[in-house]
RNA sequence: GCCCCCAUCGUCUAGUGGCCUAGGACACCACCCUUUCAAGGUGGCGGCACGGGUUCGAAUCCCGUUGGGGGUGCCA
């Protein structure tokens, strides 16, 4: 969610400024790398509409990074430490320290184990230039002697990215603000690189949950791969919008913001510095919004994963909007459509009892309406006056006198309108659905 | 521990020194509408963390305190 975030915001700013979007795979751990993952992060952009110019992954250019590193080790900047995390430890007594540059002047040749570092310098400090947190200054003797290969070769995620944005001449790099206290490691590297002009950073809020804990995977309930809000009926624009909010504002009262207005009006200068919760009410919100919003057709097509084939009876075409203002998610569409779909009624047992078994006037509400619905006009009108008649000569409003009604046709009572729903379905379906609710009430009394 | 970031209703935000007795949205509550459920409408609840400055005037600028978060990996 925090990377569709981060990856919504870059986009923006690639498209608003005719710049180039480049997706990078960094998969320079070997180890960890999953090919269903990278499938999910195309998936994912596409689903989004996040279209990219061009595509690479940093497993592929392993060559590049190697000679960076002897570059850099031959210039004397980074140089090679046999030391393991353990070592470190015992001699510094502290697990969080970092390394204790015992290294610098070993003059280690390179050699299988052995992990490159930079060399910091122990004076001076970087200072970031950052369009959302100004300008934070860090001081070199509170940075490491980072590690830029692995000892068995590969490099470390910061000396691939910076190998790679200097290659690409990258402009802005807009991130997670967990990132921010890397970037002066960035920056001395991008150095002693001898790279160009300097990027610009952006360094967003992190998403955090109700615990204000930046948001995880390893942590189910914070619910952060996109495939999951996408496979219960999720609208992609709703996703966008919501995460566009989410550290940034339009101005003014507007909320719904469409891709087109949010790449015409957004600023990284005006992205807030402070967390925002990721909040899933909200989100349902916008979802039902958008939902409502659709032209009914579209509607009906995007709910074919959720309907299936019978999306595209003429019947769900008819209730498709009054289905719409009636769900949060498509996932939601087939419980309201499922008795257009089927001859026999699945009564939900629990409204059976309630609305009918225990309803006092159920059996004659039933054997009348029956009766009228014989040979009356079939639109949604009559079907009403009808029904509101019989009611009245029990005493009850429309509002108690259709649940009979509505549950031996739905087989519920909670659904889209019941008469509009008849009117749909049709007379014979309709009274075949009656008879079986009369003959299913007569039998159990 | 050390480094860094952050601080307006419960939440997301508007607000960039006077337009603020702080506006909107989500959630929640009430009422209206109503064929169920929704949707919609109206109203309500609720906030500038605290303390010092600066200024005629501060939610807005500065300092401090407190609180929260991130980082501190041969992960990214």
């Amino acid at each position: 969610m925090g990377g569709a975030r981060s990856a919504l915001y870059n986009w923006l700013v690639a498209r608003r400024t005719g710049g180039t979007f480049i997706l990078r795979i960094e998969d320079t751990d070997a180890e960890r790398n999953r090919e269903e993952w990278v499938e999910g992060i195309y998936s994912s952009l596409r689903w989004l509409g996040l279209d990219w110019d061009e595509l690479y992954r940093q497993s592929e250019r392993a060559d590049l990074y190697r000679e960076a590193a002897e570059k850099l080790f031959a210039a004397g900047a980074a140089y090679y430490c046999d030391c393991t995390r353990e070592d470190v430890v015992a001699r510094t007594g502290d697990q969080n320290r970092g390394y204790d540059r015992f290294c610098r002047d070993r003059g280690l040749e390179p050699g299988p184990g052995r992990v490159l570092r930079f060399l910091v310098p122990d004076e001076g400090a970087t200072v970031v230039h950052d369009l959302i947190r100004g300008e934070p200054v860090f001081e070199h003797t509170a940075i490491e002697d980072f590690p830029l290969v692995r000892g068995n070769g590969s490099a470390l995620f910061i000396l691939a990215n910076v190998v790679d944005d200097v290659d690409n001449r990258v402009t802005h790099v807009i991130r997670g603000e967990e990132h921010l206290p890397n970037t002066p490691k960035y920056l001395l590297l991008w150095r002693a690189l001898g790279g160009p002009e300097e990027p610009v950073f952006a360094h967003l809020p992190v998403l955090v949950n109700e615990q204000r804990r930046k948001l995880s995977k390893r942590r189910p309930e914070d619910r952060v791969e996109l495939e999951l809000y996408r496979d219960e009926g999720y609208l992609p624009e709703a996703m966008i919008n919501y995460l566009a909010l989410l550290g940034w504002g339009p101005g003014g009262d507007r909320e719904f913001l469409t891709l087109d207005e949010l790449m015409a009006e957004f600023r990284l200068e005006d992205v807030n510095s402070s967390p925002a919760f990721f909040d899933q009410k909200k989100l349902l919100h916008f979802n039902q919004h958008y939902i409502a919003a659709l032209p009914p057709e579209e509607f009906v097509e995007r709910c074919r994963p959720f309907v299936g084939e019978q999306a595209d009876t003429a019947e769900f075409q008819a209730l498709a909007p009054l289905v719409q203002e009636r769900v949060k998610t498509l996932a939601e569409a087939p419980g309201m459509v499922a008795f257009l779909f089927t001859d026999e009624v699945a009564y939900d047992e629990k409204d059976w009892d309630k609305r009918v078994a225990r309803h006092p006037d159920a059996a004659a509400l039933l054997d009348e309406t029956a009766a009228a619905f014989e040979s009356c006009l079939w639109d949604a009108d009559t079907l009403r006056d009808a029904v509101a008649e019989i009611g009245e000569r029990h005493g009850q409003g429309l509002g108690k006198a259709q649940f009979p009604v509505r549950v031996a046709v739905m087989g519920k009572a909670v659904g889209p309108p019941l008469f509009e729903s008849m009117a749909v379905l049709g007379r014979e379906r309709t009274l075949n659905r009656l008879r079986a609710a009369q003959a299913r009430l007569g039998s159990s009394a």
